[in-house]
DNA sequence: CCTGCCTGCCC
DNA sequence: ATTCTGC
DNA sequence: GCAGAATGGGCAGGCAGG
């Protein structure tokens, strides 16, 4: 199968906006496809090359993208960037000056799905001095003997941005109607690809033998699609979802997926890299445990022995790492609070009700230890949710999940058998009234507004100077990026505001004029972000995003570094 | 050998 | 992670 | 409500270049 075929059906699909349409044009292109042909364009669609365990990746990004682009066109760096910032997107711009280039010259091979994914395998593999240069001169080989279009989609996929509005469950659909004409088959092919997460494989598979999609089991060593939680604002909201449920502690940590047959111990993350090298503590003490072969899930992160207290996110992060793994398991001891089960010793515990799996799960940990169960209780009105959510908080936690009774494990979805409440979703979310000093243009679908959010700054009174303290991308209508680009391009200035101290360079510097009122989660410890900066270390805001304008304010009376650094200190 | 840039992956 | 939008 | 695509802070690791 030509790449070229391919790449036109992505530009259709890319038009388009209904699903069903994009569904039927995805389909057509996997009944022309080989099984091997449809397990590659499954993974080119994704922008992946293999399924998320086998830790594949390429290692190139805009950068190295863009000096490609560079080298295979001819233009010069300024001009390559240049069309990058007014288009937004990379494979915009490859089509477009590689389009220009290719009529002068002609073509040398043409490429087929196979090749193309060759290709970019052996641009994984690259590695070491010099590896850099290889990639990029493998991506101008295939710029070379590619047409513009194809371009397009070799450069997305590069960048593992496809943007054609085709995600994981629009190819299953497509999977289904290639075979049959309709969607019929997506719950069993959904099933198998949620036990395997291994999209690829699956469309392989069904390509295949369709009859064999049904004959995948969970199995240990082979991570599932994590189940996701839904989010409302409050205990009440809950309640009426949910009646009599469980609630759980949320901790602040990573989510991971413990796999145990026998001695062999492997730990995945929740998007489902392996990461068992990680976490030598953890692993010895699930060899310890009683079931000879288990998959359960939970959250990790470090206590702080000392103060007896969990340690923020950011300091368990330290935990993520490949090397001086020894000295950091000292300094930041893990605790495991398992929160679910999908496996134990034979019996695929998916499909069991929550209260049940939770049951067995309870059966062979011991509240004590590394590897202990998160806090639960059952509870059936909004008072008592209410009670542990505050204790939650309390103990400097992220919030609370309540949980259906009932529902089985719904893996590869965010449903509401499973709700998150946070302090930030309700009316008591943290706020901080921010200047806006720069704003940035936008990539993708922003591009049009020129618009991709803003950097912005709270004034500190004692040395009359403005500080960085977080970017706002979130939280924005249409509508607003399209007001802040117009009010923003009006007071955008040559040089930065010299009463601040920023690190960060916006595409756009602004005179700080403008306040906007932004919610986040966190206050962290910033190396980049200037607020209160001490020992080169600043604030930052975490999870920011846009509320409101805040035309009743100047930027004199914004929010304050000493308010910020109170509200750090207490929270 | 150190530093900065870039990338990928945690949230 | 959060948020917005088209269907 | 689903599916997809915008966007955030920040850490570690790999590589290039001084």
């Amino acid at each position: 199968m030509q790449f070229e075929e391919v790449a036109k059906a992505f530009n259709e699909i890319e038009k388009r906006s209904g699903r069903l349409e994009m569904t039927d044009l995805l389909a057509r292109i996997f009944e022309k496809a080989s099984p091997e042909e449809a397990e590659r364009i499954a993974y080119i669609i994704q922008g992946e090359l293999r399924p998320p365990y086998e830790g594949i990746d390429l290692g190139m990004g805009e950068k190295f993208v863009l000096e490609a682009i560079r080298k295979a066109s001819g233009y010069g760096k300024s001009k390559v960037e240049q069309e990058f910032e007014s288009e937004g997107d990379l494979g915009l711009v490859a089509e477009k000056l590689l389009g220009k280039k290719r009529q002068q010259s002609l073509f040398q091979t043409s490429l087929s799905v196979l090749s193309v994914y060759n290709s970019m395998f052996r641009i994984s593999k690259a590695g070491g001095s010099g590896s850099q240069g290889m990639k990029i001169n493998r991506l101008v080989e295939m710029y070379n003997n590619a047409t513009p279009i194809e371009a397009k989609y070799i450069t997305r996929f590069v960048l593992g941005q496809l943007r054609l509005g085709v995600g994981d469950p629009t190819i299953l659909d497509a999977l289904s109607v290639s075979h049959e004409g309709d969607k019929s088959w997506r719950e069993p092919i959904e099933r198998a690809y949620n036990l395997c997460s291994d999209i690829g494989h699956v469309a392989r598979v069904f390509l295949e033998d369709p009859e064999k999609i049904r004959d995948f089991k969970i199995e240990v060593f082979k991570p599932i699609m994590p189940a996701m939680a839904e989010r409302l604002a409050n205990p009440k909201e809950i309640i009426a979802k949910l009646g009599k449920c469980a609630v759980e502690y949320k901790y602040d940590g990573f989510r991971i997926a413990v796999h145990k047959k026998g001695n062999r111990v492997e730990i995945y993350s929740r998007r489902l890299e392996k990461m068992t090298h990680m976490f030598p503590d953890v692993v010895a003490a699930v060899q310890n445990l009683r079931p000879r072969e288990a998959i359960f899930e939970g959250e990790a992160l470090a206590f702080n022995e000392e103060d007896k207290r969990f340690y923020s996110f950011q300091e368990t992060m330290h935990r993520r790492r490949k090397y001086g793994l020894e000295t950091a398991a000292k300094k930041y001891p893990l605790y495991v609070f398992a929160f679910d089960l999908h496996y134990l010793d034979g019996e695929d515990c998916t499909t069991c009700p929550y209260l049940e799996r939770r049951k067995k799960l309870e059966s062979f940990l011991s509240s004590k230890g590394t590897i202990k169960p998160s806090t639960m209780r059952i509870v059936e009105t909004a008072k008592e949710i209410d009670s542990l959510f505050q204790a939650a908080l309390s103990m400097k936690l992220e919030g609370i999940m309540a949980k259906d009774l009932k529902a089985p494990y719904t893996a590869g979805k965010r449903k509401f058998a499973w709700i998150k409440l946070k302090k930030s979703y309700g009316q008591e979310m943290d706020t901080i009234d921010a200047v806006i000093v720069g704003y940035y243009r936008g990539k993708g679908s922003r591009a049009r507004f020129g618009f991709g959010g803003i950097l912005v700054a709270v004034y500190n009174d004692e040395t009359s100077r403005f500080e960085t303290i977080a970017k706002v991308g979130s939280g924005f209508t249409e509508d607003e990026m399209g007001r802040f680009q117009k009010m923003l391009e009006e007071d955008k200035v040559k040089r930065p505001p010299t009463n601040l101290d920023y690190e960060m360079d916006p595409d756009f510097w602004v005179h700080p004029r403008h306040v906007v009122e932004v919610a986040y989660d966190n206050i962290t410890r910033s190396p980049t972000h200037t607020c209160g900066r001490e020992k080169g270390k600043g604030l930052a805001l975490r999870f920011p995003r846009m509320i409101r304008i805040r035309d009743d304010k100047g930027p004199f009376n914004a929010t304050t570094t000493k308010e910020v650094e109170e509200m750090h200190k207490f929270s």
